[in-house]
DNA sequence: TAGTATTACACAAACGATTGAGAAAATTCT
DNA sequence: AGAATTTTCTCAATCGTTTGTGTAATACTA
């Protein structure tokens, strides 16, 4: 039924491998008469040839299928990990690669699908450090590349392309203190991964910075953010702060929220500004400004460091490539209205 | 380097084939002595085996690898497509099979990597109905199968896992009748798509199965949603809307935030329901009550649907799967505060 | 005890593509 | 004309599994 080399040679009378060799342009197939060549190329266009993949890797040992290992089946996909994968993507596609995704829920498993595929390269989106090291000495012993996207690993010496969260924040804080905002308040979670601790620690960075300081009663990190926000809130007006960055946008949301809820005009009495370029930052009652992770762009690098390709940035002492977010400007942070 | 039967049937004083059907536990495996089996099965562990899958498939024919196209190299990912991904996954990984993505955007050239993979099974996420006409011509001449997810397609003879979306709205309209409103509007958009139409039709079906009259000030289909709404609800106080159906959540969230804007006061004054259950609903100011499009649920049928297991739901006459969505209750709509 | 079953394996040909080595035919050189 | 060279292909092994067939050796039957 299908079409192999075979059927082309009998066709074209001649030997399987010229076919091959022709097929491929491979140097060897000049030595062919120009006129074989063309009598090899149109039957074999005419017959509708599909070099077949598996046989083609099986025997020269080149596969090209990266492993993208990520949440993909657990209920809530982060929207991040799709954006990456975009990257990955196009990056992945411009090389001649395939991509092949794998849940990270079952390691053992899936590393046997991989090197059972003869994969090679292989990218990891997964947060939990357990699961990324248990996924580094997976690799390691199976000979894989492997490069870590979303999270950085210590001491793991796995190349990772991860978002520099500390700047992030001081650049938020820095557009807020450049409206003139003085009592900027943040609203963190507690610390149970890395980003956050980043994102916390560049606020106080950019606060210093600024040259402002940094009130206890305007810094929270609980999972009550709309307690949180309102207790700020609830202040005396010389404490009440005039502006608040969210570690994420839907904290960020959440305070916009609970300000309307009080009665505060938005954006005038509170500027809000978020992390992390979310769909809902754009529906929010006041359309938020907010620091983008360049989501895509990391996951280009990430393939092009898997392919060994060249990459126009240089990584720290531990391997990270760190990305640097931008600013997007929306309507959520304006002018500081109050009068010092 | 890597292991392979030749190198265990070696140490274990045995031929290749014996070892390859031991470890499978083929039938036939049965006639060698349990301790030689026991002898193979030790040294494969051992060395720490990976079957060779591509050559596994190239032999048998056999390929447990499925294929899925959608849009993910765009720069916006639909974050539908990747819980419906998730789905595919779970039932995919269940049976047994991986998954290869693919982009929609240059149909010959991954259909020429399917091919070339020897894969049998394709989903296919696509919208954009001229992509999934394409879908269907390469599936049909390279005798693979294909199921359709996201999109009615017409006379295409291709089994569909497809939302009903008329049911959907048919719901909404419902739940907003069993509140008590009796003047619900409609914020549509221009009919560009088959699932765009279906959810009108369910509003206008929902009216009248509550026996409510449509006010056609009360119905638009334009891609200026907030001026719609703000005109509907401008309207003098006998004929403005009570509560509101956005065919998408974002339609409904910006008609909550217009409202606000308006002074109105939310939900008392006006309830909303989205459709979509995005997570923009969930931090809107009033969280919103929404339709959920069962999306993972989808793609485990479909994957279903490929494998040819049974599935639990009979197709209409196109081989469409027709999935009823689901009301999520939140705190967007409420009772309706008006007396008649 | 010859003949038949049964047990426990070995052998070798596939699958389809790739590749180094070899070889017939045509051409050039001396 | 015969040797050397070049041109144009052919051959056959190989990648790692799978699988139908073949075959010693042992056990069983008549």
């Amino acid at each position: 039924m299908t079409v192999t080399l075979k059927d082309i040679a009998k066709l074209a009378n001649i030997d399987a491998g010229a076919v091959s060799r022709t097929l491929r342009n491979h140097p060897k197939a000049q030595e062919l008469r120009p006129e074989t060549r063309e009598r090899i190329l149109k039957i074999a266009k005419d017959l509708g040839y599909q070099c077949n993949l598996l046989a083609s890797s099986i025997r020269t040992g080149r596969v090209t299928t990266m492993a993208v290992i990520g949440r993909f089946a657990q209920d809530n996909f982060e929207p991040s990990d799709s954006q990456i994968l975009s990257g990955i993507f196009k990056e992945a596609t411009a090389n001649d690669y395939g991509i092949k995704v794998f849940d990270d829920s079952d390691l053992p498993r899936i590393f046997a699908e991989i090197a059972g595929n003869r994969i090679q390269l292989v990218a990891s989106l997964s947060v939990a450090e357990t699961v990324r090291i248990q996924t580094a000495e997976l690799c390691r012993k199976n000979g894989m590349r492997l490069v870590f996207l979303n999270e950085h690993t210590p001491r793991a010496n796995i190349p990772s392309v991860i978002l520099d969260n500390a700047d992030g924040a001081i650049q938020a804080v820095r557009h807020l203190a450049g409206l003139g905002h003085r009592r900027i308040a943040l609203l963190c979670v507690p610390h149970r991964f890395h980003y956050v601790r980043e994102r916390h620690r560049g606020y106080l960075e950019g606060m210093k910075l600024a040259g402002l300081p940094v009130d206890p009663e305007l810094v929270s990190c609980t999972d009550d953010t709309e307690g949180a926000a309102r207790r700020m809130l609830s202040l005396p007006r010389r404490k009440r702060p005039t502006a608040l960055f969210g570690i994420a946008d839907n904290l960020a949301i959440i305070a916009q929220n609970t300000a309307l809820r009080m009665g505060f005009r938005i954006p005038q009495e509170l500027s809000t500004i978020g992390f992390g370029a979310s769909d809902a930052g754009t529906f929010s009652y006041c359309r938020l400004t907010t620091i983008c992770e360049n989501l895509a762009l990391r996951g280009r690098l990430a393939v092009r460091l898997l392919l060994g390709k060249s990459v126009d940035i240089t990584p720290d002492g531990d391997g990270n490539y760190l990305i640097r977010p931008s600013l997007i400007r929306r309507e959520s942070a304006e002018n500081c209205n109050e009068t010092p």
